[in-house]
DNA sequence: CACATTTCCTTAACATGTTAATTGTTGCGA
DNA sequence: TCGCAACAATTAACATGTTAAGGAAATGTG
């Protein structure tokens, strides 16, 4: 009794790919005038919660692959946000760390990206917001514990 | 009374992308013996389920940005899985049909692919599996109504 | 110590995401 | 009919996703 795909209409990629797409737009808008791309922002942001860290746990943290997130450092280095220095006692690790200027561009839009958080918690309902970020979770293979 | 970001543990984006991951690395592994990609597996899925149409209908069904279709239904052509002909009444349209090829493939990896999304299923529980459509659907800013 | 292996990171190559500019076509109003 | 706005599609430019290969440093084993 082989089964057959769901529609493209109810599709899990697809209802993936559509939902990132409505979330991002207004944050995407938001950061079209700091010059920084939402990846970027994601770094910072992490970096900003975390503290100084391994270009390991940092790539963990924000979801990238470890070949974006060397071009990403690079770029946010260019740009003056970060800083990244050799760990003396393992000369293999990096070690990259927020500068000020990136913590302020971090710091004079979180009320704004906050806000966006919020419309989309009104939007579903704070009870459905949680229960989706849970079923996400459960597809999230780096989630097991 | 200004509210803090979540953490980035528990940030919708983050979320979908990791559940995307999470969704998709099965998909991926099982596209690989096939030479052709994820979107273009879309392409294909969406042509096979609605027939031949214009590529702003295509685009839009198969959720990709219009630059994007453009060099999938290239590639796609080049590998002869679609046919691309001018819409004779308005020729600024283009039309996509997929081919026997194009199909033969598609049908070829419907059990298996449907056997991945039961995987799913199986992990949410079915009625987890629709409350979560449902909830992305809300999302979509192109699903009001 | 010598050597293979592992680990961390970078680079390469190609496909896609994203925004903006460009090229053809169609339609419409002066 | 002319001129121009609107539309469909492409192209360009840059950033990221993805897989594979490469390089340097650390680790394990005999």
């Amino acid at each position: 009794m082989s089964k057959n795909l769901p529609s493209t209409a109810r599709s899990l990629p697809i209802a993936l790919i559509r939902a990132r797409e409505g979330v991002m737009a207004p944050i995407r808008d938001m950061l079209s005038e700091t010059g920084i791309t939402e990846q970027q922002w994601r770094v910072l942001r992490v970096l900003a919660e975390y503290g100084v860290m391994d270009t390991k746990t940092l790539a963990d943290r924000s979801s990238l692959l470890f070949p974006s997130l060397t071009r990403i450092a690079a770029t946010l280095r260019d740009k003056g946000f970060v800083t990244q220095t050799r760990d003396d006692k393992d000369r293999r690790r990096q070690i990259i760390e927020i500068t000020a200027d990136g913590q302020r561009l971090i710091d004079d839009r979180t009320a704004h990206a906050a806000q966006i958080v919020e419309g989309f918690k009104s939007t579903l309902g704070e009870e459905n917001y949680e229960t989706l970020l849970d079923l996400l979770t459960l597809l999230d293979p780096g989630a097991q514990k």
